[in-house]
DNA sequence: AAGTGGTCTAGACCACTTT
DNA sequence: AAGTGGTCTAGACCACTTA
């Protein structure tokens, strides 16, 4: 029988024989996050080609002098990101897709990587109204209650692209329209010390109406994407309720989806 | 110092103390998914209610018999799935939503799931041809190479609702119009052995053509959804690409987000 | 039969939050 | 200081795939 250390090439030549990687132990990234991070960038560099074994985690465990808990950790955090697949049996394959990197699950962020093509805000509204039905129903409020709403206008290369209304529950914090025309409403949340932690939203269309298209430079009854989205924070509680108008035009979602195991 | 066997209820009582999970080590289905199964259902029936304490992970694994991993690898795929949240020096909790059982992520079996509110499919083409070149683009195959097309038209409580145009390569399965009409194209080819694992899509807006409109008992004009995606197989492989048209009027796309920690 | 990932254990130490 | 989740280890046995 072979011996146990004997780790000469097995059948299948790892793709990342000569790969080393430099794992700190005295930085507070995690081990198995180091060590994702590390493949990710192998194979978005392409020294991991779609369709290549990664070798099987018990030798590569030893290689890194890592335990396989952790090794298979980082293997499956990026299994999660779909740019691994494993097949018991047979090993664990780059992904073979001409997808590469795709947008994440991201949409949630839309309106501040929108900020990468020529980023413009306008507030037109901010102020404090009581709530009608649908927004006290949104955020967990009385109807009648105080909620702040905005309204903004968002261009892109000096093109109007979007109309956004947010309403939010007032005691949450200030809205200062100088902070929200340099930057994104969740960036200021954030910095508020509002953490996002899941979101539901719904897609629609519709004709534009007479105002609807001047303010958007449109012509009446031109296509229009609608959104209605709920943001919750850590504990589940409704932290903003927005309902925005894209010019379909200009402007699509994409996303993309992994089939649950 | 208190002994270790002391397991008095801690200074949060935990709220699942008079919680009983059968556990069976014969069944195949691995013991962190009967328990999450079990959780899951207890958050579903209001047994743990948002807000309660999980109680600790070390406690747990204890009173289940079960080693601590696999308590936390149950509880993992609970907090992935938006249902707990973890605080360091806190606790899990369940999640204080309003929105309990979302519609998972799903978007990709949207076909499906409309199945439950009066399904009906006509096929109205089906049949090989060259491919064209976003087609061929999309699908990873030479421009003027033979793909299957597939048009249908969906529609519910006896109202066309959608136009589904989808090309496949064609060595991949026959296509049978008859059971097309009585199920959904992606049961279809799961049950050809064709295991979809991702898919990339683009949600827009226009207004419909003439000829849309009649087909879809809209007036000319009228606002509607457009969805492209393509589907990728356990390699990456695209199996699908599709072109759909929806009317706005019936139909919205809606999904929950999760942001990544 | 050999090799792979899938599951599981019984500990350990650390970082963070709350009291 | 006490309690929590976050990370990590060094093994073990099993189920599945391929040859």
């Amino acid at each position: 029988m072979a011996k146990t250390g004997d780790r000469a090439r097995t059948k299948a030549a790892s793709a990342l024989g000569s790969l080393d990687f430099a794992l700190d132990r005295g930085s507070p990234v995690p081990l198995y996050h180091q060590l994702a991070q590390q493949l990710e960038a192998a194979i978005g560099h392409g020294v991991l080609a779609p369709g290549n074994l990664l070798g099987n985690e018990v030798d590569l465990s030893v290689r890194l002098g890592l335990s396989r808990p952790t090794v298979r950790q980082a293997i499956q955090s990026l299994v999660d990101k779909g740019l691994l697949v494993r097949r018991r049996g047979v090993g664990t394959q780059v992904v073979h897709s001409q997808v590469r990197r795709p947008l994440e699950l991201s949409s949630l962020y839309d309106d501040l990587e929108a900020a990468g093509q020529g980023p413009a805000t306008e507030v037109v509204r901010n102020e404090v109204v009581p709530a009608a039905c649908d927004v006290a129903a949104a955020l967990g409020v009385p109807e009648g209650s105080e909620v702040t709403v905005l309204d903004r206008l968002r261009l892109t290369h000096g093109r109007p692209v979007a109309l956004l209304r947010n309403y939010l529950p007032v005691p949450l914090l200030d809205l200062d329209s100088a902070r929200l025309e340099s930057t994104g409403l969740y960036r200021v949340m954030r910095s508020a010390g509002i953490t996002l932690h899941s979101a539901r939203q719904t897609v629609g269309a519709r004709a534009a109406t007479a105002q609807e298209a001047a303010r958007l430079d449109e012509s009446a009854g031109a296509a229009l994407l609608t959104m209605r989205r709920t943001a919750y924070d850590d504990t589940g509680r409704p932290v903003e309720y927005g309902t925005h108008l894209y010019r379909a035009s200009l402007y699509t979602f994409d996303f993309q989806l992994l089939v649950r195991p």
